[in-house]
This record gives C-alpha cells, sequence and structure tokens, in this order.
RNA sequence: GGGGGCGUAGUUCAGUCGGGAGAACGCCUGCUUUGCAAGCAGGAGGUCGGCGGUUCGAUUCCGCCCGCCUCCA
C-alpha cells in the first residue's frame, strides 16, 4: 500500500548552484533554428522544416509564449497557437507584422479524459501554426498547407482527407480545384474558436489522415471527423473572420484572416509510420523510462503509461513557464496532473514517488529544443518531489478516514465526502471497496458531482469587458514616462451602472504589469469626472477602470495621474531592483526572480532557494540596499535593442515577451534590468527601505517582503509609538521591566491561586445549612469570582444530601446538589426556579449550574420559591 | 469565482448539550538506576487563528476576515 510519509524528518537539501549565463537567461521561448539538421530526432526536423517552410514564404517567426496567457484574463492556460495572436484580428492592436508562424507549447483539459486513452489526445503539445492578419486568406492558407504536407514532407496524398464548413462554398471548390473531394460538417466539427470567451473565431477547414482500416471503428459512417483512432485530424486551418463578443454575439473581424494549428506530436506520428502519437520520438525514451521504473512492459498498460506520460510532459514544462502546484487556479490544475499521474502509477503496483525522476528524462528529451528545462531543472525536480510526498500525505489521512467510514456499503455521500473533502480519488475508493467486499454507491457518487459542477458553472462570473468603439484606434499611446497629466481622447468605453471603463489615448496612467500594480487617479470630461481605481491591459489596450459622477459622453477628458501613490510605487520598484541585485550579491548569482509584486510603498519578491535566509544574510542585504539609497545614484531609463541590451548585461526575465526595441533601467554600476515599469530619478528618492519579513510561499520559493518611503516611515513611526507608550507605563528598562513584569504576574497568580484555595476551604467550613425534608439545604454569600464560587459548590455538594446555592452581589450564581440526589432534583432545575421569579439565565449539569444576571435584591422571593419547590418534591 | 473540511500547549491531537481547557510525546527540575533504553515525582508551557454578534456566560452557536487541506470552474 501507499507509504505513509512520516513528518518532520526531511532534510533540507544542499544549496544547489546554478550557472545561469546571461546567454541562456536571455531569449526565453526563442527556438533556436540552426542552419545545419545536427538533431537525429525527427519531431525536431519537422519543427526547424515547418518555421523554414513558412519564413521563406514571408512569415515572421515568433517566439512560442508562455504557457500563461498574457493580458487574458478569460483563459487560464495557451490553450492554442493564436493565443498571443488574438488582439491581431479584432484590430484592437496594430500587428507588427502580416504574417508569423510559431512553434507554441500549449496546455489543454477540455480533452482530459480522453488523454491516453485514444492515441492521439493529450494535454500538453506543441503546436505549430501559420498566421494571417488581413493578409492572405484562404487559397494560400490551403494550398500552403497542402504543399507542405505532400511535397515538403512527402505524405502520401491518398491517406490525406478533408472537411469543409458545410456553408463554406469557397474552402469547398479551393480544395475540389486541388483535386480533392471535401466532407462538409457542420459547427461542431468546423467552428473553431475563441480560444477562452471572447475574439477571433471562424470556420474552418480540417486535413485527416488515414492510419488504416484496422483503426476504425467498423462502423459504417466512419470516416474523417470520426471519433474512432482510424482518422485523425492533423491540421486545422482555420478562418477568423467573426469576433465573438461577450453575450455571445459575432461581429465582423477587423483583420481577418488565417489561424492554422498541426500538433507537432501527430505529425510526428503520421511521417514517422507510427500508429500512436506515444510510440514517436517525443515519447518513447519517457516511456522506456517508466517500463525501467516499473518493471513492467508498455504493451498491455498502454493507457496508464500514456496518462503519466503525457502529465509528466506538462508538469515539466508548466513549472518552467512559472506555475506552480497550488490549491488554487493554475496551480491547482498542476496538482491534479501529478496526482492523476500517480493514481494511475498506483493502478500499476507502483506506490512510490518517480514524477520527479522521470521529470528528468523529459527534460533531457526537450532541452536542445527549449534550454530554459535545462536551467530549471534543480527547481522542477524539487517541486514535484515535494508535491509527490504531499500526495501520499493526502492519501495517508484519507485511507484513516475510508477505514473509520467502512462498513458494508458506503453511500454516495460518504464517498463524495472522501473525494470532496480529503482529496481520496475515486478510483482508489473503488480499488479499496473492491479489496474489501464494500459496494460504493458510484452512481449516488456522480450524481453529487454533477450537481457540484453544475452549482460551480452557474456561480462562474466572467471577467470580460465588451468595449463600445468610438474611434477605431490601433494602439493606446503610454505617456506616463515623461508625465502624469494630460488631454486626451475617449476612444472607447464600457459600462456597467456606475463602474466604466475608458480608453484614451494617450494616456498617462500605467496598467498593472510586470508585477507593479495599476495608476490610479481621475479622469474628467464636460459633464462628468470618474475616479480610476485600477488601470490594466486588456487585449493589448490600456483601459482604466473607475466610478462614474456626472453624465458621461465620449469626447476629450483631462487625465491626471494621483501623483503622490505613483511617486510611491516609484520608490517601491527601484527598490525591487537594488534588492534584486542585492540578493544575487550577497546570496550568489542563481538567485532568480520568480514573481514580483510592486504597490505604493510596499514590495514584493519571489526568488528561487531552496532554504530560508539567515537573519545575517537578511541584515547584510538590507543593508547593502540601504547603501546604495544614501549614495543617491543616478537610475538611467532608456530605449534600446534588445540584443544590445543584453550586450551591456542586462537581466531578462523567464516568460517575458520582448520587442525589437525594450526599455533598461540601469543604476550606476550596480544593477541593469530590462523593464517597462516607473522608475525614480535617482535612488535616494527611495528614502528608507526596511524588509519586513521573509518567508516561504511553495517548495523552492522563498518571498521577501519590503517597505519603502512613506510607508515605511509610517510603519516605523507606528511601532516607535508603540515603544514609546509602552516606555511610559513601564519606564525606560522595557525588556527588563517586562520579564520582571511577567515573573511578579507569575508569582502572584500562584499566591492568589494559593489564597483562593484557602479561602474556599474556609468559606466551606463555615457554611451552615437549613433542613429540609431531610436534605441539607445551603444558602451563602461570597465574594469570589466564578471559579471561587465552583470550588466552594464542589466541596459542599461532596457532602451527603447536600443541595444549596452560592450568591455574589452582582447577580451571578451557582446551585449545585450531591451527585448521588441528581436523578431526583438537578442544579440546573433549581437554577431555572430562581430565574422564573428574579429574571437573569442559567444552565450547567445535573450537580452544578452557573447563572447570572438576576435581580439580588428579590433574593429572598426567590430562595421561597425554591425551597417550596424542593419540598414538593422531597415530600416523602 | 463557488462549495466542503480544518485551525486548541513546542509537536500530534481529544474536548459530548454553551457552564471546570485536557492527553500523549517533547521540554525543565529533582529522585532512582547510573552500561544504555528507561523508570518515579514535580513543574513550566494556551489570545482555543483574528474581529464582531447572540447570551448571565462562547473553545463550543451565528456572521465576516485570515491561513492551510480539498473539490468544482
Amino acid at each position: 500500500m501507499w507509504p505513509v510519509v512520516s513528518s518532520g524528518n526531511s532534510t533540507a537539501p544542499d544549496p544547489i548552484s546554478i550557472e545561469v549565463g546571461l546567454e541562456t537567461a536571455s531569449i526565453s521561448g526563442v527556438l533556436p533554428v540552426p542552419p545545419l539538421i545536427r538533431c537525429s530526432m525527427r519531431s525536431n526536423e519537422l519543427r526547424r522544416i515547418f518555421l523554414d517552410y513558412f519564413a521563406r514564404l514571408d512569415h515572421k517567426i515568433v517566439p512560442g509564449s508562455s504557457l500563461i496567457p498574457k493580458d487574458d484574463p478569460t483563459l487560464l492556460f495557451t490553450s492554442a497557437g493564436m493565443v498571443q495572436f488574438k488582439p491581431y484580428w479584432s484590430g484592437l492592436t496594430e500587428p507588427p507584422f502580416r504574417r508569423a508562424v510559431s512553434v507554441q507549447r500549449c496546455l489543454r483539459l477540455s480533452d482530459i479524459e480522453k488523454v491516453g486513452r485514444t492515441t492521439r489526445h493529450l494535454s500538453f503539445f506543441e503546436m505549430l501554426g501559420n498566421f494571417s492578419f488581413g493578409d492572405y486568406f484562404k487559397k494560400e492558407a490551403i494550398e500552403w498547407a497542402w504543399r507542405f504536407l505532400v511535397e515538403v514532407l512527402k505524405i502520401d496524398p491518398d491517406r490525406l482527407s478533408v472537411s469543409v464548413h458545410k456553408d463554406d462554398e469557397e474552402a469547398y471548390q479551393i480544395w475540389k480545384g486541388i483535386g480533392l473531394e471535401p466532407v462538409r460538417l457542420g459547427d461542431e466539427d468546423n467552428f473553431w474558436g475563441p480560444a477562452g470567451k471572447t475574439g477571433a473565431c471562424g470556420p474552418s477547414s480540417e486535413i485527416f489522415y488515414d492510419l488504416g482500416e484496422e483503426l476504425g471503428c467498423g462502423k459504417d459512417s466512419c470516416g474523417p471527423g470520426c471519433d474512432c483512432d482510424r482518422f485523425p485530424e492533423i491540421w486545422n486551418l482555420v478562418f477568423p473572420q467573426f469576433d465573438q463578443k461577450e453575450n455571445g454575439e459575432r461581429l465582423p473581424l477587423k483583420n481577418r484572416g488565417i489561424d492554422t494549428g498541426m500538433g507537432l506530436e501527430r505529425l510526428a506520428m503520421v511521417t514517422s509510420g507510427q500508429k500512436s502519437l506515444f510510440t514517436t520520438d517525443l515519447f518513447r525514451p519517457i516511456i522506456e523510462e517508466l517500463e525501467g521504473m516499473f518493471g513492467s512492459s508498455y504493451q498491455g498498460n498502454e493507457v496508464a503509461f500514456n496518462i503519466i506520460a503525457d502529465h509528466t510532459r506538462a508538469l515539466v514544462f508548466a513549472i518552467t513557464d512559472g506555475i506552480i502546484p497550488s490549491n488554487e487556479s493554475r496551480g491547482y490544475v498542476l496538482r491534479r496532473l501529478l496526482r492523476r499521474a500517480l493514481v494511475y502509477a498506483n493502478k500499476l503496483g507502483y506506490y512510490q514517488p518517480f514524477i520527479h525522476r522521470l521529470s528528468m528524462t523529459v527534460i533531457d528529451l526537450m532541452k536542445e529544443i527549449y534550454p530554459q528545462l535545462d536551467v530549471k531543472r534543480e527547481l522542477i525536480e524539487f517541486i514535484l518531489k515535494a508535491e509527490e510526498e504531499r500526495f501520499l500525505k493526502t492519501i495517508a489521512i484519507g485511507l484513516e478516514v475510508f477505514e473509520s467510514r467502512a462498513k458494508k456499503r458506503m453511500s454516495g455521500e460518504e464517498a463524495f465526502l472522501l473525494y470532496d473533502s480529503y482529496g481520496f480519488p475515486i478510483e482508489l475508493i473503488q480499488e479499496l471497496a473492491q479489496e474489501r467486499k464494500i459496494e460504493v454507491d458510484v452512481k449516488g457518487f456522480n450524481d453529487l458531482l454533477t450537481r457540484r459542477r453544475q452549482e460551480s458553472r452557474r456561480t462562474m462570473v466572467f471577467t470580460t469587458i465588451d468595449l463600445n468603439f468610438v474611434k477605431e484606434v490601433d494602439r493606446v499611446e503610454f505617456r506616463g514616462y515623461e508625465t502624469d497629466r494630460l488631454e486626451a481622447e475617449v476612444v472607447g468605453f464600457a459600462r456597467r451602472d456606475k463602474e466604466i471603463y475608458l480608453v484614451i489615448n494617450p494616456t498617462p496612467f500605467y496598467p498593472e504589469s510586470g508585477g507593479q500594480v495599476g495608476d490610479r487617479g481621475v479622469i474628467e470630461g464636460k459633464d462628468f469626472r470618474v475616479d480610476i481605481d485600477d488601470t490594466f491591459y486588456y487585449q493589448g489596450l490600456i483601459v482604466s477602470k473607475g466610478k462614474l459622477t456626472g453624465d458621461f459622453q465620449p469626447g476629450m477628458v483631462r487625465a491626471r495621474v494621483d501623483q503622490k501613490r505613483r511617486q510611491e510605487i516609484r520608490r517601491a520598484h527601484t527598490a525591487t531592483h537594488l534588492l534584486h541585485r542585492a540578493l544575487k550579491n550577497v546570496i550568489g548569482e542563481w538567485v532568480r526572480q520568480e514573481g514580483s509584486l510592486v504597490e505604493p510603498g510596499r514590495l514584493r519578491f519571489d526568488f528561487i532557494q531552496f532554504h530560508p535566509i539567515s537573519e545575517e544574510d537578511l541584515a547584510r542585504i538590507e543593508s547593502l540596499v540601504y547603501e546604495k539609497i544614501l549614495a543617491d545614484i543616478e537610475v538611467e531609463k532608456f530605449e534600446t535593442d534588445f540584443q544590445t541590451a543584453l550586450r551591456m548585461g542586462a537581466v531578462a526575465l523567464f516568460g517575458e515577451k520582448y520587442g525589437d526595441r525594450v526599455r533598461v533601467v540601469k543604476i550606476g554600476d550596480f544593477s541593469i534590468e530590462l523593464c517597462g515599469g516607473l522608475h525614480l530619478d535617482r535612488t535616494g528618492e527611495i528614502g528608507i527601505f526596511t524588509i519586513q519579513k521573509e518567508s516561504g510561499v511553495a517548495a523552492g520559493i522563498r518571498r521577501i517582503d519590503a517597505l519603502v518611503g512613506f510607508r515605511a516611515r509610517d510603519e516605523i513611526i507606528k511601532q516607535m509609538k508603540l515603544i514609546g507608550e509602552l516606555k511610559s507605563i513601564l519606564g525606560e528598562n522595557l525588556l527588563n521591566r517586562a520579564r520582571q513584569l511577567d515573573e511578579e504576574l507569575h508569582r502572584l497568580t500562584s499566591q492568589i491561586k494559593e489564597m483562593k484555595k484557602r479561602l474556599v476551604a474556609y468559606e466551606a467550613e463555615q457554611a451552615k445549612f437549613e433542613e429540609i425534608n431531610g436534605l441539607k439545604y445551603y444558602r451563602l454569600i461570597s465574594d469570589l469570582d466564578d471559579e471561587g464560587m465552583r470550588l466552594i459548590a464542589d466541596q459542599l455538594r461532596r457532602r451527603e444530601m447536600t443541595l444549596g446555592l452560592i450568591l455574589q452581589k452582582d447577580g451571578r450564581i451557582v446551585t449545585f446538589v450531591n451527585p448521588e440526589l441528581t436523578d431526583r432534583i438537578t442544579a440546573v432545575e433549581m437554577m431555572k426556579v430562581i430565574n422564573r421569579r428574579i429574571g437573569g439565565g442559567g444552565g450547567g449539569r445535573g450537580d452544578l449550574a452557573q447563572g447570572g444576571g438576576i435581580d439580588v435584591q428579590r433574593i429572598d422571593e426567590a430562595e421561597k420559591a425554591l425551597k417550596d419547590y424542593i419540598k414538593e418534591k422531597f415530600r416523602d
């Protein structure tokens, strides 16, 4: 069974030093296209041949973008090659080129259930694509695609077949001209997009490859587009011509064009004569490594092997792009992929963490094309190992819950609770149940799961903005580097009651980017005013959001950034660069930024490091930054081309996209980074810098929180004031005094405890009783607190045949009964009798009850009633 | 974004109906045995995650927030 991870015995690994030259740290995502083929891998050739082919057709080779889509809140992952180009079709952003070609790493979870069960579905894949933005259209796209397959790759044309959208006569005729007879399919098969909720979409034409009759489903209807494995779709040619809005409406696209996608893995399959993606050179080494690990063969275990291989690839690439397993959104998807892979390993009888080892094979296989994988090797291994161990722990907890609930039958609710709250995979529940001959209500489980899904979908809110355009605009000009106020024109807007989104051109408002938060301020028009509370990029445009007062009309406006706030942001950002450099100096050059947050007066910096930073190092880092602040160094900001910046030694970050022109921020000879954010003119303006805390965010990632400028000052003053107030109470020598007081408090508390004990004994001793029908009825008044009264009651009720009450001046009261009498009368009953007469409330246990809020003046009246009640009860 | 679970001593956790904050391990002191493991006696250690509400009284009930686990999107 699963080994249980014992907690607390994990030893921190030695710090790992990674050589990161600027050459490797530079152009993230750029696929090197060597002039000579030096790889023996067939799929490596395919990437290069594809890029070459379209480059010769005047396509710009564009590096694949990160798996985290930029500027598109409707999309969880980059799920297609077109994602990074979406604004180019809608015209929201002027395309810098009209034709592009790319190899895009993609993560798609919509078909996750099919992955591994068919020979052609993957969650992670690379997509080869050529794109046109308002340039060529169907004719070229179709002809080029056909010639690429048949003439360049020499694929047997008899094995290829095509489909078009049922209403797309144009595409149909083009294929006819080539000599093919396309099948016509409906929206379900031949309409693509948009990726996410909004954006470019249109009819498509697909190219299929016939793997042979033996793989077919045998149905009469079997043919291109069939769900079986015989005719995999290898290339989808999409003709984007609509722009889908948030409400589902489709408007004509400004730059209609071409968007194609061909899965590299499927292409590798057909060009190498394989019948499955998983036997291509992209997967075979992974599968073989798995066979070695598990000691079982691929044959007969295809589904589990396929799933594990696929998910491991996805994990390696996702972590490289900066996603860390967590319990929300993107990170959670990673967690699920990893757990799914482990569950399938379990099905093969393998119970150890192994994905972190398998990931090394994936890295070795792909590092030539994606050098970043190799750079992040240690991080990937560390994160995966920690995550695998965490899952084993989850399983251990789930097992306990399972055992405690295991009866003859397990209801759907119980199974669902195990799955939903304890993360126990349903596959394991079924397996365990089978072993123990327990029946599981799978239907009930599935019903609950379905209900949960519907509920989640219903409450899902989309963060899309449907902009109305007043004026066509290529892009929004950002003038925030030079100014914080200007006159501009409203070019687009969207309204939801008092909430309004404005696109103005030009704009002084900095949109949230690179960790720096968006600007706030005011936009004023003729009869209205908008208090801007956030600014961000949306589909390539800069959008400011705020609260509207007055009557909004598009037109000329005055825009003014909250200057004071912005200055605090500048302080934090420049300080972030100093901190980054100081970290490298003190800890080591391998320190790499994993994310940062730049707010007014506050910054947060995440970086890769496998153990906490020592107090001494933190102090050194802080004082190094401070030294640079006091040196009041000039902060130079300028534009240059990417290569020049790199030659100057600029630090470029992974996952960031850089155009040909880049902005450089240089602080003397101390720090130089590529950065589009806002910065100070001199480091002295930072004023104060103080590290607030150092903590861990996830396995292998540390975080430093720091304050600067006014916010740092406010915090320090707050602390000093607090200390001042403490001193006014405790005197100058705070520490000694506090220790003294603590000791004294301790001594006095135990003394009071002792005294109370004696007082209790005394009061109990002195207590007089009155006889009522053979009972000893006590009534006393005490000045002791609740605990004291309880203790007296404890003493008295130990005596045989006793009961009574203890009263305190401010209305607190305790009633008590000897435990042997409680089946005839209880302390709670007595309390209620009193409460009925003279108010208040109370309750407790049979032998002791507490209460309060009674009217002490009328106690005699209540007591009389109580005695009558007791007499009644013990009449015999 | 929404749902479920959890948050109590340094650690792992118990705490029933709203009325005495507990156990084990660890720690400290002493004793015993001194080959070690240990044994015996005593002790320290708590904002019951935070804030607010209901109540005479809240670790317990309610609301909001924070953190962790987990599921759905």
